[in-house]
DNA sequence: AAAGTAGAAGAGTTTAAACTCTTTTATTAC
DNA sequence: GTAATAAAAGAGTTTAAACTCTTCTACTTT
């Protein structure tokens, strides 16, 4: 469905998200530790989205990512198109080269209703609607 | 979404079906050229959807791959299965190590309801079933 | 029986994703 | 200013998917 970057990538935004909320940062070695991944590749990951625009991060002591009320407002969408790019949303289902009205593959028509619900999803679901069930533990980042 | 693998299985499977309404076998140089893939790896995949019994196979002159009215009537989801696996049908949208409802990644809710549809389009999709707008030219296996 | 065709099988290569390590640079606390 | 902290940057490794090549075996036509 999506890349485990992507995957490892969403997961590391939500937990940003959840301490950003009582304007914490956080740290690599804190993010990985919440989301169960490899510390370097996080970090390389956030980076990268850091670079997109997507995340904000200080230096030094007391530094670390956090996410401005923009940020918060970013969709999963968003993080999805930065990592992976918008094949998913707008791809072929068996993998031709484009996916067009006009020259569809067999299963085009019945795809076409299940990526745009797939799209609406990502794109209705906000990095920051999370906070609340994470602090509650109704939710999980990890198992 | 599927593996590219599974994509190429599934565009040959589809050809095959064809093919197979009209009783005709096809070798793996046409199959490789209608659905324009490489020509020994769809080999490799066809001889391993054959050893799970999702395809049959004859040697010798005037031989090749073709469908029963059995194989038919088997489904897109069959394919897939055999080939990444139920991953895709019960696999976390978020990566966790499994899904489960007891503790939920944060888009668990809304994920499953995506993957029901999925799976029932997949599972609805009969191998059968695109004979006629093949032939048509209303769809196509290849750009 | 011989020749030709086509699948079966297995080893091998390529490529890209996933993951790691090391060095550098910026920032802040003291 | 110095030391500690943490991100930035880039090179490097590992692993698995994607793809190829070669050899062997079965079958069918003539
Ligand atoms: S052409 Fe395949 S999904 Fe549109
Ligand atoms: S736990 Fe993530 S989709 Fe069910």
């Amino acid at each position: 469905m999506v890349s485990k970057t992507c995957e490892y990538a969403i997961r590391a935004m939500l937990f940003v998200a959840q301490k950003s909320k009582s304007k914490t940062k956080v740290g690599v070695k804190q993010i990985a530790k919440a989301i169960d991944s490899p510390e370097p590749f996080i970090a390389k990951i956030l980076q990268d989205l850091g670079k997109k625009g997507l995340v904000l991060s200080a230096k030094g002591p007391t530094g670390g990512f956090y996410l401005d009320n923009a940020g918060l407002k970013k969709s999963l969408a968003d993080i999805v198109n930065a990592i992976d790019g918008d094949k998913l949303f707008t791809g072929c289902g068996l993998g031709l080269k484009s996916c067009s009205a006009k020259m569809p593959c067999p299963v085009h028509d019945e795809f076409v209703v299940v990526r745009k619900q797939i799209k609406a999803m990502m794109q209705n679901a906000k990095l920051g609607d999370y906070n609340t069930s994470l602090e509650l533990g109704e939710k999980y980042l990890k198992r």
